[in-house]
DNA sequence: TCATAGCTACTTTTT
DNA sequence: GTAGCTATGA
């Protein structure tokens, strides 16, 4: 037996065998479902002669695609480059870059990111004079989103009756046709969003049959990672380049499907063996990462989901220790406790910052755990956030580069044309978007004829100075590799100087980063071959473009950093930690309020709580806050209900006093162990009072009021304006009126003692008194 | 035309 | 608690 085929189990083995025909690995969390792919793709190749170009592999995460490469690149060397192994969104930008001139697209087209996106929607709205309070952009941005994961076209929409009713429902008739002008802004711009590079890569293969056979041909060895989480965009799109071959190996776990709101169908994977005839199916059920008590507590949970497919995880490790529960007061004793509990780990147990990781269902939470972590010296990294991409300053800077490469690109021309400053001002602007659309022709045509437009004689010629730079970037192109470009691009525009120049702190910062992103410009054409489809050598600026718009802040990896990891437990999937703490597991936050309306919907946050559990090796620690700050207002929350679903024998609740639900208010501390002293030293530590409102200085200090013994929060759907209500903070107040969306009533009190007061009934507390 | 202060809406998760 | 937008004055 080949060497690479050593140490797999059974079921490992036989999904690693089979050769031709479809087949589906049902692999739970941490059976060694990377290895299986990996040792597959080898064994393809190693025993069975496939050369290395018609195998190809998608993830979600470039992540993921990273680590397939080089585990096959550890084995079979150089042979691996060739692979095309990528995410979804990558691998199909690569195509969609070579065939764009059929679809009508620059090969140089711009990928729109969200930020860009929901900027093109925001500049549709307002020509089509629409209100962006009822047309929220992120509104709209999901319903297109929705709609392009559907493969349904602004056409198929705008004659699709449940669509339009669902609009005309929500008081947006207008959907239908933004999407429309939406569609043909983006095309104007020679632009995709991360939604079109799937629609558009169905398009193509639909539309283009010597397109589909090409591709077809290409890719004779199909290999997919995480199925559960395909939407039906990336669904047709394999069923269509698997349709010659068939040989369609997808991996997935039905249990870690957590992505439905990114229009993943979970159907997918339950459905795939009626796709095809034959189809092989491999249970991967040994579980190899966690300790007996954290697996059955994960299993124990999930059992509590309906859909789901059958599968018995166990695991040969040992038993381990009882899962921590900790409850604490606030949401900042919670991060303290948190890098305390580190803090003790590693000088009892000999763990490195680098064995913790802190997930959190929202990003928000991240601040609590990052101001203690930082208190105590404690090195971390969060991940996820703002990526390095998105920063202002290297979007400007980016900017420039995507105007050279692509004029078409409106939303980098506006975002530079006054950046630095060059008398291009709004109104000029304005009057050039006007031109634009009345014309029919780009902005940057209207740009280049400026002097026919008559424009102010010093406004032109700021006009022409900046058209003249831009122009003089674009001779450059074909001449100068990506690097050199952008370093004269930076010095040439003003940007380098510019920053330089602020020499604040955050001016500093911005300059740095600009710095570092001419460094990695550098380490793109220095890289000897493209890592990404094995193709060698496009070092243009356009291809650095493209691959970065598809970066994440959790690829640019520096793993080897010795550090706590701060993430969400979507960041966290795929990965594992010796140690892994699970904050706010309270109702409300987690299972997230907006996510308890439908059983799907819950049963996804369980699978949630599931994927948090399963990263963890060999300790698990959760943890809640009685209270916790959020959107300002203090709230307060029960534990999670998944807390009640684990059995308890393998629950260590000496942390997270006596009462497991409903704490009391004066229950439940009085009982001592030294860690719960401590936590109680934290809480009433002397700290200021917090407010819950804006510190104008203008305003009263708050009269603070102690509730009422019989303090509970009423029901308030039923509010009236006029009645009487108790506030925890701001004591007795009556109901001056109620506004807001029905979903998110706003009541204005006139508080006894604190003024009048907007309180979100969706998160206050409030009790009605008669 | 530009900088700033103040107001508002937002927080679910992301390629 | 904050980012992004608007109104305001320089």
């Amino acid at each position: 037996m080949s060497q690479y085929l050593q140490g797999l189990n059974e079921s490992q083995l036989k999904a690693v065998l089979h050769k031709d025909g479809p087949i589906m690995i049902i692999a739970g969390a941490g059976s060694g479902k990377t290895k299986v792919l990996t040792t597959r793709i080898i064994h393809l190749m190693a025993a069975h002669d496939v050369d290395a170009f018609n195998i190809l592999a998608l993830t979600f995460t470039n992540k993921a695609a990273a680590e397939m490469k080089e585990r096959v690149a550890h084995i079979l060397g150089n042979n691996a480059r060739n692979l095309y192994i990528g995410t979804f969104h990558s691998v199909f930008a690569r195509v969609l870059r070579a065939e764009a001139p059929k679809l009508g697209y620059p090969s140089d087209f711009t990928i729109y990111d969200a930020d860009d996106t929901k900027s093109v929607i925001k500049t549709v709205l307002k020509e089509l004079n629409l209100d962006d309070k009822v047309y929220k952009p992120n509104t709209v941005y999901k319903r297109i989103s929705d709609a392009k994961n559907s493969l349904v076209g602004p056409a198929e929409y705008a004659m699709d009756k449940f669509l339009v009713q669902e609009d005309a429902r929500a008081n947006r008739p207008a959907m239908a046709e933004i999407y429309d002008a939406y569609t043909r802004r983006c095309f104007k711009n020679g632009a995709m969003d991360f939604d079109d590079l799937l629609f558009k890569m169905y398009i193509l293969l639909t539309n283009f049959p010597e397109s589909l056979s090409k591709y077809q041909q290409k890719f004779r060895y199909i290999l997919i990672d995480e199925y559960q989480d395909t939407n039906p965009a990336q669904y047709e799109v394999i069923k269509l380049l698997g349709a010659m071959h068939e040989n369609v190996c997808v991996v997935g776990d039905d249990a870690q499907s957590i992505y439905s709101f990114r229009g993943a169908t979970i159907q997918n994977i339950l459905q795939f063996q009626k796709d095809y005839d034959d189809v092989e199916v491999v249970k991967l059920e040994q579980n190899y990462r966690s300790t007996k008590t954290i697996l059955s507590v994960a299993n124990e949970v999930i059992a509590n989901n309906r859909d789901q497919i059958p599968k018995t995880l166990f695991t040969d490790n040992t038993q381990g220790e009882k899962i921590r529960l900790i409850r604490t007061m606030t949401d900042n004793d919670e991060g303290r406790i948190v890098a305390d509990t580190i803090q003790e780990f590693r000088l009892r147990e000999h763990f490195q910052n680098g064995d913790f990781a802190i997930l959190y269902r929202t990003n928000a939470q991240s601040r609590s755990f990052e101001e203690a972590l930082r208190r105590m010296g404690i090195p971390y990294r969060i991940y996820g956030g703002l990526s390095f991409y998105q920063r202002k300053e290297v979007k400007d800077f980016l900017a420039y580069l995507r105007i050279t490469v692509n004029p078409r690109d409106e939303e980098a021309l506006k975002r530079i044309v006054n950046y630095p400053v060059r008398g291009i001002g709004k109104t000029t602007q304005d009057k050039a978007v006007l031109l634009a659309n009345e014309n029919n022709i780009s902005l940057w045509e209207v740009l280049t004829r400026a002097a026919q437009f008559g424009f102010r004689a010093g406004t032109l010629e700021a006009i022409e100075g900046f058209v003249n730079s831009v122009k003089m970037y674009q001779s450059e192109l074909s001449k100068k590799n990506a690097f050199d470009l952008a370093m004269i691009i930076g010095k040439s525009s003003g940007v380098v100087k510019e920053l330089f120049n602020d020499k604040s702190a955050e001016g500093l910062a911005r300059y740095e980063n600009v710095q570092e992103l001419l460094n990695s410009i550098k380490e793109f054409i220095e890289t000897p071959d493209n890592l990404e489809s094995g193709e060698v050598g496009d070092k243009s600026l356009g291809a650095y473009l493209q691959q970065i718009a598809l970066l994440t802040d959790a690829d640019d990896s520096k793993e080897e950093e010795n550090v706590v990891r701060l993430m969400t437990i979507h960041a966290a999937k795929g990965l594992e930690f010796p140690v892994v703490f699970v904050g706010g597991l309270e109702e409300n936050l987690f299972p997230n309020a907006m996510s308890i309306n439908s059983r799907e919907e819950l049963e996804e946050e369980r699978r949630l709580f599931y994927v948090a559990v399963t990263r963890a090796k060999h300790k698990l620690i959760l943890t809640y806050a009685n209270t916790r700050y959020r959107f300002g207002q203090l709230q307060q929350n029960d534990p999670s209900r998944f807390v009640d679903e684990m059995p308890q024998e393998h629950i260590d609740r000496s942390y997270a006093g006596n009462s497991a639900r409903q704490p009391s208010s004066s229950g439940g501390w009085s009982s001592g162990s030294a860690f719960e002293r401590m936590q109680r030293g934290f809480a009433s530590a002397p700290t200021p009072p917090k407010q819950s409102y804006s510190v104008a200085p203008a305003r009263p200090a708050l009269k603070e009021h102690v509730p009422s013994e019989n303090f509970v929060a009423s029901d308030l759907r039923d509010l009236q304006a006029g009645q009487r209500v108790e506030h925890q903070k701001f004591g007795f107040g009556k109901i001056a009126r109620l506004e807001g969306a029905s979903h998110n009533p706003i009541a204005t009190i006139d508080f006894d003692q604190n003024g009048q007061k907007k309180i979100m009934l969706n998160y206050a507390r409030l009790r009605i008194v008669d």
